[in-house]
RNA sequence: GCCGCUUUAGCUCAGACGGUAGAGCAGAGGACUGAAAAUCCUCGUGUCCGCAGUUCGAUUCUGCGAGGCGGCA
């Protein structure tokens, strides 16, 4: 029997398209699900975002899905404390959770727990980000090269999303990036079953393009259409997804095609992608597998609940 | 049939008083300290369409072929 404090996670994931969704299915039986998709967590974004449809979500319930204005931010930190809190709630109800989503790097912070680093400070980001505009990535670089040399030895002086970030942290804490330390190992408090999707990469490429066909069949540029209408804009978190920022390419440059965006979408999807991988590969003690060959991996699935008293 | 333009990396194209070539895109690999579908880094040998001529040396010049595009018939 495992300790009785220690609450079992199934983790699924792998790069958009890969066909998550799907193999989730088969774990419906047993199981309620933590999705960690960064954007799939908005309203108003179905299609784009490739949620689950009604008849999937009404056959395993879903959590950390469809809840969020997309003018609101959903952060790691926001993304493992109520995962911390579900995973709880799901295994005291007797089912056991299981995280999946294409988000790299909430998942691992979610197995390894957040960094001490302190959470954004909007106001110092945004005063940081008025500076970049005004004086320029280089000077900033160098500031921060000053402030935090381990730091900005790690980074890129072209980084400006990085950048930002420790200047931000510097100033809002007196401290640096580098004094705070990362967690290292995964967390005691769960014992993990990873699966890791993953297909080649020809086939990959070509499910992307396929279902961003799909997409716009199923009316994605009219969902777009709306969530402007709504007054969403650039600016909001949720709008900056793939799928969804091409679109205001159409409003800035009169000669650009509907097509145009199309592929760009499919582009910038495969690009997504190929970054997923590369983080995924980080994680250790990963069962990698073929979504198509999924007897493989309940069976293990299996055995590792065998010890919960559960069976697929 | 004639005239003109064109043929260089998977694609679009640069280029060199003749000394075997380089961008963008695609593609590959990587990073990742509470914004992450974000942000960023690295990677380019290819019969320079073929053959012949000139030359120490031609992908670059000349001639002849072949493909493509356009115009005139």
């Amino acid at each position: 029997m495992p300790e009785n404090n220690i609450i079992p996670v199934i983790v699924v994931f792998g790069p958009t398209a890969v066909g998550k969704t799907d193999f989730l299915l088969n774990l419906s039986k047993i199981s309620e699900i933590i999705n960690t998709d960064s954007l799939q967590v908005y309203k108003y974004m179905d299609i784009g975002t490739a949620k689950p449809d009604k008849e999937t979500i009404s056959r395993v319930k879903h959590h950390l899905i469809d809840f969020l204005d997309p003018s609101e931010e959903f952060n790691a930190g926001n993304f493992v404390n109520k995962a911390d809190n579900l995973c709880a709630d799901i295994f005291s109800r007797g089912k056991i959770p299981v995280i999946s989503g294409g988000n790299a790097f909430f998942l691992i912070n979610f197995i390894k727990g957040l960094p001490e680093t302190p959470k954004g400070n909007l106001l110092i980001r945004k005063k940081i980000e008025e500076r970049l505009k005004n004086e320029g990535i280089e000077k900033l670089a160098q500031e921060l090269e000053k402030i935090d040399t381990q730091y900005f030895s790690k980074i890129s002086s072209n980084d400006s999303y990085r950048i930002t970030r420790a200047l931000e942290i510097y100033y809002a804490t007196g401290r640096t990036v580098s004094s705070f330390k990362i967690p290292e190992s995964p967390r005691k408090c769960y014992n993990f079953f990873l699966i890791g999707l993953i297909r080649e990469r020809d086939e990959l490429y070509e499910r992307i393009n396929r279902r961003v066909d799909l997409m716009f069949d199923n009316g994605l540029h009219e969902e777009f259409l709306k969530l402007r209408k709504r007054g969403y804009g650039l600016s909001d978190p949720g709008m900056s997804g793939i799928g969804y920022k091409e679109f205001f390419e159409l409003e800035k440059n009169s000669g650009i095609s509907l097509d145009n965006i199309k592929e760009l979408i499919k582009q910038n999807t495969r690009h997504y992608a190929k970054r997923q991988v590369t983080f995924f590969k980080k994680i250790d003690n990963v069962i990698w597998e073929n979504p198509d060959n999924s007897a493989a991996i309940l069976d293990k699935a299996g055995e590792f609940l065998k010890q919960y008293g559960k069976s697929l």
